[in-house]
RNA sequence: CGGAGCGUAGCGCAGUCUGGUAGCGCAUCUGCUUUGGGAGCAGAGGGCCGCAGGUUCGAAUCCUGCCGCUCCGACCA
């Protein structure tokens, strides 16, 4: 992609109102645009990470066996009258009549309407268990929206539900969604930590929120250094086989937000040498809620025993949207983003020094063929701005590689190939360079 | 929802107290000089000063109402 034809608004100051890290650069690099509060446009470079986080969310949806679908944003008030939410919900809700004066709403989340649509079509335990999820905007108009997509009134978010004819059901489909948590956060450069989190009315012990730390993050997180080591679950895991000893292996550790954290149990349960204070970001929650819905929605099921009962559900979100300023918390420096490859909106940002120099001009529309015939993404700053500025605004979107082209490195045979992660540079012949990036590229999105 | 602020050019801000032809920096445009880490000089364009009333000879400035946005707190993916 030509810079010339692109939309890049970046912004050389920070706009007044952005408060924390994420919000700060993702306007700056032009990623994304308020149109109100809490709600936010996506411009072409911002749009391209949340496609990235969200394709490989949904690679790991599928690989654990969930089933894809989409469901409206706008709901009828009916459904949720149905489960006594409409009225539970409170203002949290955005409420809209219809030209016909029906109530309806902007889905905050989906369970009534999944629950609805599951009863339409499932009677027999022998259709279980399900798993069906879909990527859909949601609206909480929340009191105080902050923080840019972290928290904003309109997001993104990916929301599975589970079906089960029984508990022990409902545990391995919980199980799956847990260890494709894992994976997911992991394919993004994240470490992700399973918190257990408030169960609620339900109880037991399937809830989790998966945090992901950061040293700007919102909350304070306390854990064993051990989790930090565990594997994470591999491509090749069998998500029909028994889950459950990874689970246990993971939840064995201690591993805590602020507002559940035990010091004393804390102390207890770790070595002081594995005892990590953290902060960290929710970017995911895990949910086992039994017969919550299925049972005041009469979404039944038929057992072996010719018995009808209310099918056991759970539900498990991911903050796509989030997931992007979450990522911009854990990889960013004083110059700007710093995007891991998997989720990097292009691969390498090709500079062309001097924009109008023959030989410069011919070895960049080289490098930019020669990388996207090779699957590679290019953003192509074939600008006439002045070097410096160039640099700059590379950093600043922080694409992983930066290939430097200019007529003094080109006299001398060489190009500059640099790694914005850890700002190493490398002077290297053309070839050389763009076999580099291929390579380099290649290796980083293996999954 | 309680508390505190702010709305002036695309962005960052001054001007408001004390009413008198709307400013600064960056960005944009033109020309010349520059060209390997956000260039220099010269010139130019761009504003219902959030909206609506009111006071006044005269309102960005004073008064009233409304709208929008931000921050702190309580609440959340």
């Amino acid at each position: 992609m030509r810079l010339s034809r692109y939309y890049l608004p970046v912004l050389k100051e920070t706009p007044s109102e952005a408060q924390i890290v994420s919000h700060q650069l993702m306007l700056r690099a032009g990623m994304i645009r308020q149109e109100s509060a809490g709600i936010y446009a996506w411009l072409p470079l911002g749009f391209r990470v949340l496609k990235k986080i969200e394709q490989i969310v949904r690679e790991e949806q599928d690989r654990a066996g969930a089933v894809e679908m989409l469901m409206p944003t706008i709901q009828s008030a009916e459904l949720w009258r149905e489960s006594g939410r409409y009225e539970a919900y409170g203002k949290e809700m955005l409420r809209i009549k219809d030209r016909a004066d029906r109530d309806m709403l902007f889905g905050p989340t989906n369970e009534e309407m999944i629950t609805e649509i599951f009863r339409a079509g499932v009677r027999s335990y022998k259709d279980l268990p399900k798993m069906l999820y879909h990527i859909q905007w949601k609206f909480r108009d929340e009191v105080r929206p902050r923080f840019g997509v972290m928290r904003g009134r309109e997001f993104l978010m990916k929301d599975t539900y589970s079906f089960d004819a029984d508990s022990a059901g409902a545990r391995a489909s919980y199980n799956k969604m847990f260890v494709a948590y894992l994976r997911t956060f992991a394919r993004m450069g994240l470490t992700s930590i399973p918190m257990r989190a408030d169960t609620g009315p339900i109880g037991g012990d399937l809830s989790h929120e998966f945090i992901v730390l950061a040293d700007t993050g919102e909350s304070a997180v306390f854990c064993d250094r051990k989790l930090l080591d565990l594997e994470v679950p591999g491509a090749g895991t069998d998500f029909d086989g028994d889950l459950q000893p990874l689970i246990d292996r993971y939840t064995s550790f201690y591993a805590a937000t602020e507002e559940k954290h035990d010091n004393a149990e804390f102390e207890a349960r770790v070595a002081k040498g594995d005892r990590i204070a953290a902060r960290g970001i929710e970017v995911g929650h895990i949910f086992y809620f039994g017969e919550k819905y299925s049972a005041p929605m009469r979404a039944m099921i038929t057992g072996a025993d010719g018995k009808d009962r209310p099918v056991e559900m759970g539900s498990y979100g991911v903050g796509v949207s989030r997931l992007a300023g979450a990522l911009i918390e854990a990889y960013h420096d004083e110059a700007g983003c710093k995007w891991p490859v998997a989720v990097a909106p292009f691969h390498v940002g090709l500079v062309n020094l001097k924009q109008g120099d023959p030989g410069t001009d011919a070895a960049c529309a080289k490098a930019n063929r020669a990388l996207e015939e090779a699957g590679v993404e290019v953003l192509y700053d074939d600008t006439a701005s002045r070097p410096g500025e160039k640099f700059a605004r590379m950093d600043l979107i922080g694409l992983p590689f930066q290939l430097i082209i200019g007529p003094r490195g080109l006299e001398a045979g060489k190009v500059e190939v640099k790694r914005r992660a850890d700002g190493r540079k490398d002077e290297v012949s053309l070839d050389a360079a763009l076999d580099m990036l291929k390579r380099d590229v290649r290796s980083a999105l293996k999954v």
